[in-house]
DNA sequence: ACCAGAAGTTAGGCAAGGCTAACTTTCTGC
DNA sequence: GCAGAAAGTTAGCCTTGCCTAACTTCTGGT
């Protein structure tokens, strides 16, 4: 009856003096940085709840818990902005989160708009050591399926040169780099068209008020709607 | 201003008329499942504690949750069983333990005393449509990489054959069949010793009162203590 | 300069899980 | 067969997150 004691399932990974925070945290943190985006404007409480799908009292709430915990500095009633800790924290998830896409779709064959949904949830939950693994197996990555930029392992990121298809002007154009992962639907209607990152793309029309956009994409043309626009970056011309 | 709405995270799974469950509920579901083992006797409420290494109080407060979510039944004083739902889940969770161990091994060349406390985390994370990948990656395996049996899709595990090593006289043997995965120094010993599943080991000899036991594996004799032995699985001859 | 509405925060609840301390039930040894 | 030990349960508290409802602060239009 007296056995070796099980092995507990306690503290487990963390050789780096690297504290460890909870996946709201880890949510919240990314949500802040994309927020944030280029501008160094702080980000409202309402804009969080609003990309986390919580209520405002509720996202008012985590924010104090994580400016006790150091990642945001918050003045109340005029936004949050993510402290180097909290920079780092969401930086550490973004690179989970496309290297997981990117294992899933060129190691598993998973279709380019169900990876999203899936490396959302595994980003939280792979150690250090399989982060590695999955990046060594792919040979240290720069872009996900989407074409985003990848953290490298000390969290650097390359910066954004890319700007909105929608704020091109007719005659406009360069390479189609990249579009939010998050919508499966415009994914699955890009891929459909054979609209996918690396293509060249130029704009040949534009109706007024919000109208479509009528774009080029090697040889073919394509109508497409402003909101559509919105979300897919094309490499900034200089 | 006015974007398309955000997909926001909300019920992302199932296709089947499957319940949801935490991952609390289903670490107590997958312990009660091995506690129970093939013998039928209801299992006790330390002994779910110990193995999950909470008090006995809040594992009581649990199984009372458990029971009334219908994943066990509950006799106070006198311990749980898992009902059949329970046990489905219980089969799940070790499916998807066992093809992340051997995903992890096989495909991303992560060693054998490592693949289990990353499994025991992500279990409860991957999506049926990334188990069926992963499963299909590795051509719908029947072992794990300790040689644990590896239910099937419909949830139907292989019974057990084996004996414990311990518990075997001088001169019996069969084939290695399986370690318990859950102590990386035993793991790590025994592939230093290059005694894996598959190996034909033999009793050579026993000393009396928990003392080493001789066994010859492919040619070679090690002297190996009662508790590790306790913990090797070895074909049942017939 | 003021006030209404928008944005943010506080208060009070709930559910999951965990803990300790105290109490009950069951089992065991004499 | 009964007392004390062992096992299990209850009570009361904590933390993380989320909710609604009510209150506060900020801001923009006249």
């Amino acid at each position: 009856m007296t056995a070796a004691p099980e092995s507990v399932p306690d503290a487990a990974h963390k050789a780096h003096p690297e504290r460890r925070h909870a996946e709201g945290a880890e949510n919240y943190a990314k949500a802040i940085y994309q927020l944030q985006a280029d501008d160094d404007e702080p980000v409202g409480t309402g804009a969080v709840a609003d990309r986390l799908g919580v209520t405002p009292a509720s996202a008012s709430a985590m924010l104090k818990r994580l400016a006790d915990d150091n990642l945001v500095e918050h003045s109340p009633y005029r936004g949050v902005r993510l402290t180097p800790e909290g920079e780092q924290l969401a930086l550490e998830m973004i690179r989970h989160h496309r290297l997981i896409e990117l294992f899933l779709a060129e190691v598993l064959g998973m279709p380019w708009d169900r990876v999203h949904e899936e490396a959302e949830v595994l980003e939280h939950h792979i150690s250090e050591e399989l982060e590695e693994l999955i990046a060594t197996k792919l040979g240290q990555p720069a872009r996900d399926p989407h074409g985003d930029p990848i953290p490298s392992r000390e969290l650097d990121i390359e910066d954004d040169r890319t700007v909105a298809l929608s704020d091109l002007e007719v005659g406009g154009g360069g390479v189609f780099e990249r579009v939010s992962d998050r919508d499966p639907e415009m994914l699955r209607y890009l891929d459909s068209r054979g609209i996918r990152p690396g293509a060249a793309i130029e704009v040949r029309a534009r109706d007024p008020f919000e109208g479509p956009i009528r774009v080029s994409v090697s040889g073919d043309e394509h109508a497409l709607g402003t909101p559509l626009a919105r979300r897919m970056r094309v490499s900034a011309e200089r």
